[in-house]
DNA sequence: GATGAATGAGTCTTCATTCAT
DNA sequence: AATGAATGAAGACTCATTCAT
């Protein structure tokens, strides 16, 4: 029945993708990523019928690791601050770990390839981080801000300080100390 | 010498430029950017030799307006928290009343074209802030935070705030309050 | 030896080649015939090791229906008037009833791909065309025009009133009695 | 004020897609052309925005020449017998020196290619040979055929004569007689 | 300086054909 | 023999940049 789609190459490509997009932006040549993956220029066709497809899903897998590296544990935490802390601290790791994925990331999200299904989809499995948002609002815990401004700050924060970690990678664990502070004074009851 | 260079076609192209990328993409093509400019294809190339340089130009400019806007009645501010407040409402003002340079902005923040001189000259008029930082930091008021903290928080915050703010309007007022609440909380001495 | 090829698959790739091939032009992918055909794009390859072998093999195809179609009864017709009737009613018939089949085959003809040899395999039938032409020559009954210029004037005017069918399906009837009227005093001897 | 796009150019371009079509067929690559034509490969795009309209003006083109070589003198000629005849001569004498325009125009007359615009343009010029079939048919001078048969009878008889003459250059003369006898014998009144 | 035609390298994508399964 | 993924050579078209006018 023929070789069946590989997902190892599909992979490879996705891959390929996050270390050519890094360095070159998302302008990138598709023969450069189907190069890098060790795979003839037109087999990434068949993967990806589009070079906007293939962005999409890029955006879509990237958003999913990174919401199994939050919420991986995120459930055993007991109060808000400890939920929130793993959730910060995490995203940090990942980030700090993950370089080229961040840039990807960020250049995705102001690119206008994305469908407003894969931002759908790239969304969801955030869910229980607004439940968790409401609930603590709910318990005067955090102050009464609307939950999309939570989710933003926390992620502008975030995004800041992994900036500043990769601009000054020695100091890494001094800004993700200070880093969830802030977010943690700004957003609590005081 | 024959017709001198206009600074009215210069600032057409930027402004050209600025609408072209906002809806396209930094990957638009030039000839869109004559062609609303109102001028020949080539002709934009006898004022940037370059896209690229089209590019960093309208960086710089962009970062000027900018500083002006933040700066002006800045000084007359007394304390620490009006000043902060000053520039934060003007900023998320500014970003509001420019939804297209805002995005192009974004875009060319994580777009591999600047140059870091370009980066070094956008962000030399905002040093009189990071003056400010660190004198609060001195008096305590706000934590003991590297400077370049402060900043990358700010700005991580009012991008998060206009970004809520594009995407609901009629809430202006109220993100803008709230934004700069969990700002000034987050910063601040206890 | 294992499956043996199918002479319905066979047929199954020429008739979707056919329906491909009338709407989209030679042109159009081996892809889209092998779905249309329900098989697996490889195996059209096992059974025309080329496109322009199927190309061949669908003219000849073609033709040969053709020529069956005109010659059954042929003989049956006793003078020369009545055995070009026959053919002439009998071509005309399949050509309404045959409209894909019959812009293919004008295409395949302007279309260099057809080798010296599938053009004459597909004349080969209509010797005996030929054979009456010039034995009503003979006759006298018909004019002394080139046996070859018989043919041609027969195919031209069969094609041209063909295509008048298809744009006005209606007076189909019509334009057969006028075309071979049209025909019949063009040859004969006056 | 620039090059103005020149007309030599363009007319290169045509000249030099026919040489290329007439052997390849319609499915030629565009550089093909461009460089038989002595341009580099993006300028055929600034004549012809795309593949597809190089195709239709090109048809254009030929069909308005040949409108002109036969209807140049045709109003001259007193009697229908006359105009047939000179239109006839005038045909095959173009398609015997033109055997290049010939396969091109066969080609793109069966293309899928030719907008309805295209076809129209193209028949326009031959409308005064419709007008004169009508009155020779209201004059009684030929037969009660619609005026449609008419052309499309003539047009079937040239291609055919054309082809003949084409595979037998040294009796064009008398096929060129033989067609036209047939022809007139065909539709006149007996 | 302004214009816009000319250039040709570069890009995405298609597709006939091959080949591992 | 059947399948359909893999291949890579085209192909049409784009676009930053140059250059004749």
């Amino acid at each position: 029945m023929a070789r069946p789609k590989s997902d190892d190459k599909r992979e490879a490509i996705l891959s390929a993708a996050t270390s050519v997009f890094a360095d070159g932006g998302l302008s990138a040549p598709t023969s450069a990523i189907s190069k890098a993956a060790g795979i003839a220029e037109g087999t990434l066709f068949t993967y990806f019928p589009t070079k906007d497809d293939l962005l999409n899903a890029l955006y879509r897998q990237m958003k999913l690791e990174l919401a199994e590296v939050l919420m991986s544990g995120f459930a055993r935490k007991k109060d808000v601050h400890a939920k929130l802390q793993h959730i910060w601290d995490a995203y940090i790791q990942w980030g700090a770990a993950n370089r080229e994925k961040r840039k990807v990331l960020a250049q995705l999200q102001v690119s206008d390839k994305l469908t407003n299904e894969t931002k759908a989809v790239g969304a969801a499995p955030f869910a229980e981080v607004l439940v968790m948002g409401k609930e603590a609002i709910a318990q005067g815990i955090i102050q009464d801000f609307p939950p999309e401004f939570l989710i933003a700050t926390m992620e502008a924060m975030t995004q800041a300080t992994m900036e500043l970690i990769a601009a000054n990678p020695s100091h890494a664990g001094k800004y993700r100390t200070m880093g969830f502070e802030a977010l943690w004074n700004g957003l609590r009851k005081p």
